[in-house]
DNA sequence: CGCCATTAGATTGTGCACAACTTAATTGAG
DNA sequence: CTCAATTAAGTTGTGCACAATCTAATGGCG
């Protein structure tokens, strides 16, 4: 192999562990998420858009896409899934015709309180105290942020 | 609201950030490589794969799964679209017929001296330290480890 | 040898992410 | 008021993740 030049080669391997890590972290979230939510019906995704009815009890398509951060093409089919599954309502909104609300069903509703003890078992599974969970989750929260200011402004140097 | 009990409600909240800040910073990363990689015409799982082959120069599909986390269910479509770009070949392997072989092409390899100045930007982009993306690295790394072990051996309490 | 369990890939089907485009309603400038 | 720009959803098409199933090759055992 070239020697390292400190240029591209362990930059590239360094590069690779970050970005790899964050991509199985996740996917070995959903595998867990997977199974504890398998009896309640929903993916992963869709345990996402319900936690942000439950807590506004009705959004707009639109409100739910900021909060998620997904546009109506990855929203609209799966809010249809979940309305065919009778948790959500849709409705246009009668002051304006573009929008389209979504509400909690009665059905969606009892299925929060089915839905409480998810949480408690995917923290146990993470095996991390309630401390470092938080220190990662803001430290991913600023990541975050900063990757999607940077995607958004093309790049902006240091 | 009901009163927030110790036993679901806080620790929804708690549940809500971290698996959603580690959701979204995984598609703030794909938009970041989205960039990144459109001139190479790679997409970040595709650019996950050529780095494996890259550092390997030839793997069975099994090689790739077991380094990526991948099955053939995901690799053989995407590896065919890496063939059908002319950055890899595959062939079954003359030792075992039920073995598939992939290789890097000359083009692929031409691909990798192009991919060279790709981490470096994304590293940029995180604004982060070398010191603070390893830790995070590690930090994810382990998270990733213990949610796959629990995944697979179906909830060990404690 | 003959047969069955195992293994490697491929295929099929569902769902998510996202880009590009379409439709319909609303807004705003002239 | 009229028409162009904007906005909210929806639709279409591509690609990834993963479960389930299938096919073909291999290996082990009687």
């Amino acid at each position: 192999m070239d020697r390292p030049t400190g240029t591209g080669e362990d930059y590239l391997r360094l590069d690779n562990q970050i970005c790899f890590s964050l991509h199985a972290a996740t996917r070995a979230f959903n595998g867990v998420y997977r199974g504890a939510l398998k009896e309640l019906g929903l993916t992963y995704p869709q345990y996402l858009v319900m936690l942000v009815l439950w807590e506004h009890g009705e959004l707009p398509v639109k409100g739910i896409g900021e909060r998620l951060k997904l546009d109506s093409g990855t929203l609209s089919p799966l809010l249809k899934r979940l309305e065919a599954a009778g948790y959500v309502e849709r409705r246009r909104s009668p002051e304006d015709e573009r929008s389209v609300t979504v509400r909690v069903t009665e059905e969606g509703a009892a299925l929060r309180r089915k839905a409480l003890g998810v949480p408690r078992a995917i923290a146990a599974a993470t095996g991390l105290e309630l401390e470092e969970i938080q220190e990662l989750r803001d430290r991913l929260h600023a990541l975050a942020a900063r990757l999607d200011a940077v995607d958004a402004g093309a790049l902006g140097c240091g």
